[in-house]
This record gives structure tokens, sequence and C-alpha cells, in this order.
DNA sequence: TTGCAGCCTGACCGTATGGTCAGCTTTCAG
DNA sequence: CTGAAAGCTGACCATACGGTCAGGCTGCAA
């Protein structure tokens, strides 16, 4: 080999496996469901026995809270463009790019959450009364400070928040939708950037910022 | 009896064992999707016998179609407040209205709507392509129009649709979530008017709506 | 009153699923 | 080199599910 890559250690092999059966785990999940998906077909798609499955992951419901907490994660992250933002145009913009890009990169993931959500958050609950709500919290008073500085109108923090969930998640969630809409072809990347730019748009003008 | 009910004839039995099967299905397909849906929950839900539910749907997935059909035609019917209106203020205010009504109402339909979309609408696909295509079309020419008659600004019309199905939906499709943020307590009254005035109010600012 | 068409259901069946396990191979520390 | 720990898997199992059906019950037209 021209490239002497030193010999797949244990740890190394369990990562790996690891990624593998998440990646697809995360795609049957999104595709069917959790009742619908079945161990069966993630091996199938993870190229791997199903009993392989189970090597590492003893149930069902274990593989699914690890999708789930991964892709909780990546929600977070997306998170810290809100902070560092001086004034609502910047923080909105940059969070509004941030969620649009997952939707657009992590179609997958972002089904499995709202799927989640929609039936009650059996795995999730803890994080959300917990984790989730603390970052919404934050949120809402950074929004809050914006209003009173007056950067923008005084809008409920808590809706706004919900509806920038709302408006870039749905590209991800109604992907499918959407793609039909548009005759049947997925959007391009022009028509990726005029949805964040109507969204953005439509937002920033509709909360009155004023200020990066 | 004070109320002599005409007996009830065969085509009522019918009429409202299906109608008792319908409500169970939608509920238990939106609380646990439809692979996690099972035909004996659903009988138990309507405290039917589970042959009994087979005798009037044949089969699981043609159950749940007719669920989904259900749906569709409420969802439909929300549209007509698009059309009467005069201009971008009056309509997409009467469909935020009617759309939000829905979420409130009939939670569970549009989470068996939004699950049906989010795994690719294997039963509504044609609807989708068909009655749904031609409904959009319909309102991006209305919205075309406004903004040729500089009733509001240019917004992109198709992603200004999305961001109105997304920003009233989710608060039937993430409600749980909406729920949990909101210290476990379903919204009130008065929060879920804030809400419908807050999508209002930044849309309709944000196209710059100038006419009833 | 009668006959029959439509309504109802307990018991049953084949299958697919999540999960187990005994025993194999591979890795690697000592 | 060795042996123990980790990785792997074909074959298997119990269960739960969607669906069937024979046969009983009920409404109602004639």
């Amino acid at each position: 080999m021209a490239e002497p890559t030193r010999p797949t250690r244990r740890q190394d092999i369990r990562r790996e496996n690891e990624k593998t059966i998440l990646v697809a785990a995360e795609k049957v999940f999104a595709e069917a469901g959790f009742g619908g998906a079945t161990m069966q077909l993630i091996a199938d798609l993870a190229d791997l026995p199903k009993a392989n499955l189970h090597y590492y992951f003893a149930t069902k419901e274990e593989l699914y809270r690890s999708v789930v907490q991964n892709i909780f994660e990546i929600w977070l992250q997306a998170a810290n463009c809100f902070d560092a933002a001086r004034g609502p145009i910047d923080g909105i913009s940059a969070y509004i790019d941030a969620k649009m890009e997952i939707s657009r990169r992590h179609p997958d993931g972002s089904k499995v959450w709202a799927s989640e959500v929609m039936h009650g958050a059996p795995v999730l609950q803890d994080y959300m009364e917990s984790t989730l709500r603390e970052w919404t919290d934050g949120r809402v008073e950074i929004i809050r400070r914006w209003i009173e500085e007056g950067k923008m109108d005084p809008v409920d923090p808590r809706h706004l928040l919900y509806m920038l969930w709302a408006a870039t998640q749905h590209y991800a969630d109604f992907g499918h939708q959407i793609e039909t809409l548009n005759g049947g072809k997925p959007l391009s990347d022009r028509q990726w950037r005029e949805a964040k730019d109507n969204i953005k748009r439509v937002i920033l003008t509709g909360i009155g910022a004023r200020s990066v």
C-alpha cells in the first residue's frame, strides 16, 4: 500500500462499526419510523449480520437512543451561532444559515428528531426538560435584551424561536413534499439559497430588526 | 326514552362504526406511527373486537389510507380562506387562522399527515402530484398577482407558502416540545392567540403587506 | 313470520421480528 | 508464543402481529 496505515486496532474497529451502524440506523429510522424500522433492514444497509448489531447495541431501543442523541448534539451546535452575535440581524441570520445547513446535510437526522418529538419524545424527554429548556431560556433572554435595546420590535421571543425552528426544519421534514412540488426534483443550490434568503428576509423584516 | 330516536338502521351502524374506528385509528397512528400502530391497539381504543376492524377495513393499509385521506380533506378546506380574499392581509390572515385552528383541533391528524410526508408519502403521492400541486400553483398565482399589484413585496410565493405551512403546522407536530417548554402545560387560549398573532404580524410585516 | 343479507367475533394461522447464545476467529499484552 | 479478552455470527427461539374464517346474531323487506 502507498499509505501504510497503522494496523486497525480494536478501538478503531469498534468506532468504525458503531459509526456504520449509526449511519444506517439513522436512515432506516428516518424512512420507516421507529416502529417500521427493523434490525434486519438496518443490518442489510450496514452490510453486517444482524447479530453483530446486537453485539454493539443490545436492543433496538438502545440503538435508537444513540441515533437520537447524536442528532441532538448537532442540533445544539447550531445554537452557538446565536451567542456570539451582537444583534438580531447577525444572530438570527447565522442561526438560519446553520439550521438550513442541517436540514440540507442531515435530513434523515431531522426527520428522526421530528418523529421522536411527534410521538411524545419517549427518549428525549429528559433532554428537553433540562438542556433544551436551558438553551431556550438563554436565547429568550438574549432576544428580550435585543428588544429592550431597541434592536428589534417587541416580538414574543418564544414564538419567534418556534417560527425559526419550524421554517428551517420544514425543508428537511417535508422535503419530499417540496421536491414533489418542485417537479419531482431536489432543490438546486440556487433554490436552497433562495429559500434561506426568503426566510431571513421575511423574518428579519417581520421583527423590525434594526441592528447587526 | 324522552328522545324517540329513530331505530338505528344498518347504514347508521356502518357509518357510526367506521367513524369510531377512524377516530381511534387517527390517534394511534399519530402516537405510534404507521409501523408502531397495531390493529389491536386501535381496536382497544375503539372498544371493538379486532376482527370487527377487519370487517370494515380489510387491511391496516386501507384503514391508514382512509385516515390520511380524511385529513387531506380538512387540509384542503382551509384553502378556501385564501381564495375570497381581496389582498394579502385578508387572505394570509384567514389562512393562518384556519391552519392554526386545525393545529389546535386536529393535532393527531396533522401528525399523521406529517408522518406520511416524512416517510415519502407512500399513500398520498398521487394526491400530491395532482390536487396539492394544482392548489399550490393556484395560490402561487394569486400571490404573484398581489405582488404585481403592489400589494406586497416581491417575495417568492412558494417559499412563502412553505413558511406558512411550517409555522402553523409546527404547533401541532411539535406540540409536545412546545408544551414541555411551556412548563409541561398545554398552551392556554391566550397563548394560542399570541402564537397566531405573532405569526401573522411577523409574516405580514415581513412581506410588506400593504392591502387588505 | 320468514328468509336472507349484512353485521359480528372467538379462535385460529403463518410469518416476521427482536433478541439469544454457543462457539468460532482475531487481536494483542505480557 | 500463548492465552485471555474482544469481535463475530449462523442458527435458533418466543412472541406479537396482520389477517382469516366458520358460524352465530340482527335488521328488515316481502
